[in-house]
DNA sequence: CATATAAATTGCTATAATAGCAATATGAAA
DNA sequence: TTTCATATTGCTATTATAGCAATTTATATG
């Protein structure tokens, strides 16, 4: 379980909130919006607002508007560079689509997994790439397989008192997610199947840092084999 | 010229500095190396590391060195998917590729460019997206046609004492450099010559916040022609 | 062009956060 | 187990900041 530092940074915390909420946004937002989207002080939004469009993370516009700024796709850009996970795992994950099913690669981020590779047969690598996104991690099997990494305390404070997407919605739900996330721990793998088309999951590193999986009309005797064929995938990443 | 708010967030300032020296890592990073490298006294540089770490932002490995963490990734994600810039782009940026030559799109930050995608012929797609890179601005087209919507004490604040990759390096390097930068603002375009290669930039947006470039062995009398190529495909996203 | 209005931004100061030193805790190596 | 290096905390004098009210900025309207 992660801990705040005996003195945490506090516009740091609060700054980076309002980072990703300008990230998320389709369009720029008026520093009055943000303020009352994220309960911030006026005055405080403007210094953070304004801090961060002098650093080049946001940018503001004429109509004194915010939006995500050059800095941040550069941020972007130096950490898949840094973390060589982006350019190791593509020409790997390629040569997965040889047996016509979705490819995927993510990250678990809180109860959502970032998708930075979702590849269907017929797309194009484009495609695979631009169609970035976030999926509710107990639907996924690349978030199932994560979320087993984290302590029982951690899920359970994560889904305390929250609809767990993809299961029971009475007081049951928690238990019922842990027998899954206690089944894939014994596994090593996650499998999800939703109208017959089954998902396959395998973590990367250790401790696991992503996930890689394989989803199609997979019959259940061959999740053994795309277990084996996903681990050999992990090994070269 | 962008100002501090009166106020300013200093926590925010000096944890994006080190979140980005932890991205262009490439292996953890222990807080002591931090401190020293970044000049910030060590106390701090714990607190803003497990800070950060708290966040998911950054990661704390088992020895007690830190790297990005998959927050970086989601916001990553995030920023690409809310400004629409990546999605829209590809297939515009994918049929410039018939032409034979390199395509590329970039951001400015501070004096280099960072390419968001760069794709030499025969290059597979995967390649000009995993090919992620920042490279000096004053020495790519991109680079030279975003520096040109910058105001000039900008501009010189930015060299300022510096030598300027691909000028001249005495005192005379900067008025060499705003000479170029004229000249680009009066064309519209920037068009940079270097071993037989012509690479020509025009920017996306007013303000501009990317540009696009094309470059190979591409003759005098066919710039305008390509100018008119990107200028279309630059309306198109 | 002048006026009104809404939003952004600053100045001020009481309050809260924090810088950094020394002490303590943690983890790895011998 | 001991030693050593690094990480982290507790403490408090110092500095930063929260937020209110005043001021500035920008846009819309007449």
């Amino acid at each position: 379980m992660k801990k705040l530092p005996a003195q945490p940074v506090n516009g740091l915390i609060d700054g980076l909130e309002v980072l990703q909420e300008l990230a998320v946004s389709r369009s720029p937002v008026s520093c009055k919006a943000l303020s009352e989207k994220l309960n911030i002080e006026l005055t405080r939004m403007n210094r953070i607002l304004k801090t961060l469009d002098y650093l080049g993370i946001a940018y503001r516009t004429q109509d004194r508007k915010y939006k995500s700024g050059p800095g941040i796709h550069v941020l972007a850009i130096q950490s898949m560079l840094g973390s060589g996970l982006f350019s190791k795992a593509l020409p790997v994950l390629e040569s997965l689509q040889k047996y016509g099913h979705v490819v995927a690669l993510g990250v678990l981020w809180k109860d959502t997994v970032s998708y930075l590779y979702h590849h269907k047969p017929d797309m194009s690598a484009y495609e695979a790439i631009a169609s970035l996104s976030l999926y509710p991690a107990t639907q996924s099997s690349i978030g199932m397989a994560l979320l087993s990494e984290k302590e029982n305390d951690e899920i359970k404070e994560l889904y305390n008192g929250k609809i767990i997407p993809g299961y029971r919605t009475d007081y049951k739900n928690i238990s019922e997610l842990m027998d899954e996330i206690e089944k894939i721990r014994h596994q090593e793998y996650a499998a999800l199947t939703k109208k017959g088309v089954i998902s396959i999951a395998v973590k990367l590193g250790s401790p696991a840092y992503a996930a890689i999986a394989v989803s199609g009309k997979i019959s259940a005797n061959e999740v053994t084999e795309y277990v084996s064929i996903l681990s050999e995938a992990a090994e070269k990443i």
